[in-house]
RNA sequence: CGGGGUGUAGCGCAGCCUGGUAGCGCGUCUGGUUUGGGACCAGAAUGUCGGGGGUUCAAAUCCUCUCACCCCGACCA
């Protein structure tokens, strides 16, 4: 892509709404642009790290036997009143009314929904397990909204649905959550550690959060160090319930199993939530299915949710320096920006317009600023922007027949031959 | 929802106390000089001063109602 042809509105001034580093750099870097509290436009640059991050959250889902489907934004009051949280739900949900009169809502989670679905084409133990998943937005109309992304009232969200015959099924269910969990967020270069939670309004006895660590998380956290080396390959169900990690409400010196010198602390940012939580809805939404014995039980159901929007902005908090955002590779928009430093200069524009088709057929997602801008804002926007690799081209490196590679993170350069260049960022 | 604050050019702000019809920086446009880390000079365009009502000869400024947004708290992917 060429700087010149694509949009990104880049901000000099930090606008004086954000008060987080990632909501100041999403905003800075031409991400998104709010459109009322709460509620954002997400601008090309910044769809694009939500569906690289949407993509790999896919794969991890699949590849745990998930089924995805695309369940509505707006659904029907009547199938929340017969689970009975039309009524307990609040006014954290955002109700509407259609034409007819009739009840709607802009659904916050998809429990009902997914049941309902499930109650009405599964009716053996033989079809069992299942386990469905929807990517889609949500909207919670939080009291305060802030943080841009980090707390919107709209936020996409994947959540996941369980149905198993038993509880020891549905363990397993739930364990092979916790590992595409695990997975997911190791791709993403987070750090992330599952607390045990309290299982909220949504109930249910076995609950994990995952947080991921970083500065300016929002809560702060205790954990055992072991969790920094979780191993996706051993983990089990029954070796994270032995570890010890907790959040600061529910954190008790008094009987922590970890001695205080190995303990460690740090701020954690919610990014995942797995429960597991029975019959609740399957009773009430008649999600039954004919057991072995010829009798009739209900489904052990769990759900999985992770906060892609949320994600975008937690990525940032723990990448990121004085000068912008260091996407890591997985979830950068683009791999590569390309600096044509000389845009007056025919020979050297010709270099980096040929090398820029190379990069392309070589595969490699770049973004190319031919704009004819002055270099210092060239280099400013490319490091607020935070790509992993730059590639400099100037008129003087030409003549060398180089280029000037630099990683992100490092800041590391070093002048190469294009050939090598090209090698370096495959 | 309780408490606090802010709405003035695309962005960041001054002006308001003490009323006289709007300004600064950045950005944008034009010309010139510059050209490896957000340049310089000269010129230009851009405002229902959040909205309604009121006081006054006169309102960005005073009074009043209202809307939006932000911050602190309780709630949450």
């Amino acid at each position: 892509m060429r700087s010149s042809l694509y949009f990104y509105p880049t901000l000099k001034e930090i606008p004086q709404e954000a008060q987080i580093a990632s909501h100041r750099l999403m905003l800075r870097s031409g991400m998104l642009t709010q459109v009322t509290s709460g509620i954002y436009s997400w601008l090309p640059l910044g769809l694009q790290v939500l569906k690289k991050i949407a993509q790999i959250v896919r794969e991890e889902q699949d590849r745990a036997g998930s089924l995805e489907v695309l369940m509505p934004t707006i659904q029907p009051a009547e199938l929340w009143e017969r689970s009975g949280r039309y009524h307990d739900y609040g006014k954290e949900m955002l109700r509407i009314k259609d034409r007819h009169e009739r009840d709607m809502l802009y659904g916050p989670t998809a429990e009902e929904v997914i049941t309902d679905i499930f109650a009405r084409f599964i009716k053996s133990y033989r079809d069992l397990p299942k386990r469905f998943y929807n990517i889609q937005w949500k909207f919670r109309d939080e009291i305060r909204p802030r943080f841009g992304v980090m707390r919107g009232r709209e936020f996409l969200m994947k959540d996941n649905y369980s149905f198993d015959l038993t509880l020891e099924k549905a363990k397993a269910s739930y364990q092979a959550m916790l590992e595409a969990y695990v997975r997911t967020f190791a791709r993403m270069d987070l750090t992330a550690i599952p607390v045990r939670a309290s299982s909220g309004a949504i109930g249910g006895n076995l609950s994990h959060e995952f947080q991921i660590i970083a500065e300016t998380g929002e809560s702060e956290i205790f954990y055992d160090p072991e969790y920094e080396n979780l191993d996706v390959n051993t983990l089990t169900l029954e070796r994270l319930q032995t570890l010890y990690a907790a959040s600061d409400e529910l954190h008790d010196p008094e009987n922590c199993p970890v001695p205080l010198e190995k303990l460690k602390t740090a701020r954690g940012i919610e990014v995942g939530h797995v429960f597991y939580f029975g019959t609740k809805y399957s009773i009430p939404l008649g999600a039954y299915v004919m057991g072995p014995d010829g009798k009739q039980v209900p489904v052990e159901m769990g759900s999985y949710g992770i906060g892609i929007s949320r994600l975008v902005a937690a990525i940032i908090e723990a990448h990121h320096d004085d000068r912008g955002i260091i996407w890591p590779e997985s979830v950068a928009p683009f791999k590569v920006g390309l600096l044509n430093l000389n845009i007056k200069d025919a020979a050297c524009t010709k270099t980096c317009d040929e090398f820029y088709q190379k990069l392309l057929q070589a595969n490699i997602e770049v973004l190319y600023d031919d704009r004819d801008i002055r270099t210092g804002a060239k280099f400013a926007d490319m490091d607020l922007i935070g790509l992993p690799w730059q590639i400099i081209i100037s008129s003087r490196s030409i003549t060398a027949g180089q280029c000037e590679v630099k990683n992100r993170r490092t800041g590391e350069k070093i002048d190469l031959s294009l050939e090598d260049a090209l090698k370096r960022v495959c």
